[in-house]
DNA sequence: AAGGCGTGGCC
DNA sequence: TGGCCAAGCCT
């Protein structure tokens, strides 16, 4: 075996994190698990991985599960087409492969949100397939250990990567290796700051050699961020000693898919309720308000390629919502709130405030 | 193939 | 502080 992959096996041996996933070699749970962690930390994934297996202990459980019970257990963890997909994928594993997973690589592809990684950590932990992953981690520790500039984001990088990995990964044991050299880039070779003095590699790292750590890996794009200012009204009926508000149904083409917000009016800047004034919406908000109350103060929300600022207003109705309604308005009691699954920014408004609809 | 897609942690 | 990053995938 060539000496860096004995030597990264023996260093994960010795400070792997016990992770619930580990010492099982189940699909079903393997996938799981490798979806929860696209691009997602394990601290902040790991409780999600939890509750998630709870609720669908096996692939065909998952199958029959509605897509908004899906996002509802995905609620606040990001990346929301990652759940839509499992739903699709664990339903035709059950349909079309009579609920046995694919066991190669190529086969795992074919499934919708399994890409060229998920697919090689599945057939390899799961099924011992020889086959070398590339995420993150391995971009990083394979750039540094052998000097290579190629920018890890660009369409040659897979080719040249792959050529390396591929040299490296222990065959007769595929999955482990590839947990180790994963583990090893998360916690020794990681992107800032790394100990290079007590690595167990030093004397095989050209990065090393060359003093060149800290310039590894190569990375050409830059993030772009676009600015958004949205407005949310918030909609109090009190019916039959029930209180009643309207969830908006986010379709395709933006952020939140799948996901429920309020009713909201988006500009390039937060506007005052006079320039409000001139939009459809407010106008047929004003045809059923009583009143319509500002909650003091703006809201920053940050995401990796937009910053959002939202203005949160309450508007107090006596007449019903019938004007406002169409197919993506869904008329909600506060009871029925807690089915839909929320983006984090109005989840967290909710929870701050929570007498929110006492004057209903 | 370049851009869209979330959230939280780090310095 | 704000920019970068994290076990990627889809279009």
């Amino acid at each position: 075996m060539n000496p860096v992959s004995a030597a990264l096996l023996i260093w994960y041996k010795n400070n792997k994190r016990i992770l619930p996933w580990r010492e099982i070699t189940d699909p079903y749970h393997i996938w799981i698990s490798e979806v929860i962690l696209q691009q997602t930390r394990v601290n902040q994934g790991v409780d999600y991985y939890l509750r998630f297996v709870e609720q669908w202990p096996d692939v065909k459980q998952l199958a029959s599960a509605s897509e908004q019970e899906v996002l509802k257990m995905w609620q606040g963890l990001g990346y929301y087409s990652r759940a839509r997909n499992m739903l699709v994928a664990a339903q035709e594993i059950v349909n079309k492969y009579n609920g046995l997973f694919p066991r190669s690589a190529d086969e795992l592809k074919k499934l919708k949100g399994i890409g060229d990684y998920t697919a090689a950590a599945i057939s390899s932990i799961a099924f011992d397939e020889p086959v070398a992953v590339i995420d993150g981690n391995v971009f990083r520790v394979l750039s540094r250990l052998f000097n290579e500039e190629t920018a890890i984001d660009s369409s040659a990088a897979k080719t040249t990567f792959r050529m390396l990995a591929d040299s490296l990964l222990d065959k007769s044991n595929p999955g482990e290796f590839n947990q180790a050299i994963m583990e090893f880039g998360a916690l020794h070779c990681v992107p800032k700051n790394p100990d290079c003095r007590t690595c167990p590699l030093q004397d095989s790292c050209l990065a090393f050699a060359l003093k060149k750590v800290d310039q590894l890996p190569v990375k050409k794009n830059k993030i772009k961020i676009r600015k958004r200012f949205l407005h949310y009204f918030i909609f109090l009926q009190k019916e039959q000693q029930q209180c009643y508000t309207l969830l908006k149904y986010r379709g395709s083409g933006d952020v939140w898919q799948g996901l429920y917000d309020f009713p909201c009016i988006e500009s390039d800047r937060i506007l005052s309720i006079a320039e409000l004034d001139h939009e459809q919406l407010f106008t047929a908000i004003k045809a059923v308000a009583t009143e319509i109350i500002p909650i003091p103060g703006i809201r920053k929300h940050i995401l990796t390629h937009q910053h959002l600022t939202a203005k949160f207003y309450v508007v107090k109705c006596k007449n019903g919502f019938e004007h406002l309604k169409n197919n993506s308005l869904s008329l909600v009691s506060q009871t029925e709130l807690g089915n839909y699954p929320l983006p984090r920014l109005i989840d967290q408004f909710l929870h701050e405030n929570e007498n929110l609809f006492d004057n209903c």
